[in-house]
DNA sequence: TGTGCCTATGAAAACGTTTTCACAACATTC
DNA sequence: GAATGTTGTGAAAACGTTTTCATAGGCACA
């Protein structure tokens, strides 16, 4: 019912092994090349991807692992990964994990039975302590977060060094109070978090620290339930887009004026961030080159597996807008 | 080198067809079930995805191909999509069109190589318009934009109605110069137009056009050149939530007030949407039910591939906010 | 003219499963 | 007690490719 290369061949007058060799790679003549893709067309051929990868061992995929896809970061650097895997003839298949180690540990298993070339994995900070160099079957790329140090490649953010950025900048705007809102699940987050402490610290102000489930929801919860008490912080910086709408909308509901009452500062420069009055100032993100990288790295490390553990460390831009802007 | 059914077969004393049987359904003792499930554990044995697909013809892999990931309405499909596949024991490969018909036409090619159980898919009008019922080698649904009528099955919006509810809206609150900028790809876009015009028309009011490509920056500069006009309109709708951020930025830009100067009304209920000031009034759709839609038709057609064309036409629902209030 | 070495090709094996076919052991029906 | 299912199992075929192995023909070189 479904042609397969043995009608092809048997169309072109070849043997099936010859048409295999004049689609793929192989030595055969010019003539023989014309005559199987003729005989392609004329009969309608589509190869069957499964058997290829099964006799080739040769999966040509990557799958992507992600955390939130909701999340416009995820999204942004999924769109490189896949621009960049397609453009090198590779299949992408995305799961996301909702930040759930359960369903990290079902996708890594489909990874494995699947037999992919590699992966690229934001994983959550329990799954990541867990993994070691050796439990991992395939090719792995961390992304955005990082694990045991040595462990996988990984390409991530500067994040210490972004978020004291963010407070050196609201210090210098003279707020003191400046409390911190980090998501509960990811090294990132504790990342961004010892880089705050540090800077408070550096300033000599007292650090002030809560944690929360990484989505706008939780967030929003959270800091209304912060910003309600009567020692509530002057500033807040967020450690991530999601949780930094989650703060904005708990101050328009408490009826605090941004940066009057409240001074908020983020990460992720997400479009809607400059169109909210006021605009908020951001840690910008390399989303492209994020994806682009963790590309780069784990193309390089299949090509030879047993180089040295890499970890490529990029740098945030700060933007700074109307949202820490001392009144 | 890899651990395959045979050396399951040997560990658990029994041969290879049975340990395929204790692994899937088929009939077995408990016994050996247990022995094979100890065989596996033991062995540490990965079934191969391959060559189950290869020899069992079931790939259990749907294709999701939508226009624009970057665009949060894809983005909500898509979650919903894969919660249902995944819910099903099924593989999603999600892919990317751009708005681009040869990459449309490229991962169509895919879907087949890949032999899939089905495809969800969001055409641009170029391709819809192309694809007749037996173009396509497998199950397809089309998802916020339909084709030839009576060709494939499809979950849409009524983009007629909800188009002409915004119309109905900004008309009630007393405008009367009211543009309306369109995607230029998309049936979707088309349909809002028609239902736009007819609303104008009903009104008895002149119907002004203009479309555009389906991204922020296109439209931003497209409504800048139209709202730098004297006689610019007073009021706009715009027909997604990407074009919405491109006239909010247009307005912005050109200094006009919103809704004194400019009145603006969308689709796409983005959390973004009623963080800006004023609110904009935007048609919600049902994101998740469209993504659930879409896979239970996807399912049905599978089971019984020669039912009826069926099109699924899910109505918006209409949130009111400052964008459109008479000043 | 013989020897050796490329190049293009075909026959057949191999990839790792599921499925078909055959059959033995046992239960059920007449 | 014979005929007729069931049920559990193994041997081997099959899925659609790529790859290995063998070989025939052409060409260069001595």
């Amino acid at each position: 019912m479904s042609v397969g290369i043995r009608d092809v061949a048997r169309a072109a007058g070849v043997s099936t092994a010859t048409v295999s060799r004049a689609l793929g790679r192989g030595p055969v003549s010019e003539a023989v090349r014309e005559q199987v893709e003729a005989a392609v067309r004329a009969t309608g051929y589509r190869p069957n991807l499964s058997a290829r990868r099964l006799r080739s061992k040769a999966a040509q995929t990557i799958g992507l692992i992600v955390a939130d896809i909701r999340n416009p970061f995820f999204t942004a650097v999924s769109r490189a990964v896949e621009d960049a895997a397609y453009a090198a003839g590779m299949r992408v298949i995305l799961c996301n994990t909702d930040e759930d180690p359960a369903r990290e540990a079902l996708y890594l298993r489909l990874m494995e039975e699947e037999r992919v070339t590699g992966v690229i994995f934001a994983p959550t900070k329990t799954t990541a302590d867990a993994l070691t160099a050796e439990s991992l079957g395939f090719p792995t790329v961390f992304i955005d977060r990082s694990g045991l140090p040595g462990a996988h490649d990984s390409v991530v953010l500067d994040n210490f060094a972004a978020a004291g950025a963010l407070v050196d900048h609201l210090a210098a705007q003279g707020f003191s109070r400046i409390g911190g809102l980090f998501g509960s699940t990811s090294s990132t987050a504790r990342e961004r978090q010892a880089g705050y402490e540090a800077a408070m610290t550096r300033h000599g102000l007292a650090p002030l620290v809560r944690s929360v489930a990484p989505n706008a929801a939780a967030a929003e919860a959270e800091a209304a339930r912060w910003l309600g008490q009567p020692d509530r912080p002057e500033a807040l910086i967020l450690s991530n887009g999601l949780i930094l709408m989650g703060a904005v909308r708990a101050a328009r509901g408490l009826g605090l004026g941004v940066p009057r009452d409240l001074a908020l500062a983020g990460f992720d420069n997400e479009p809607w961030t400059d169109l909210v009055e006021p605009g908020l100032t951001v840690i910008e993100q390399p989303v492209a080159e994020i994806g682009a990288q963790a590309m780069r790295l784990l193309f390089e490390r299949i090509e030879s597996p047993d180089q040295p553990v890499r970890k490529v460390v990029l740098s945030g831009r700060a933007v700074l807008r109307g949202s820490t802007r001392r009144g």
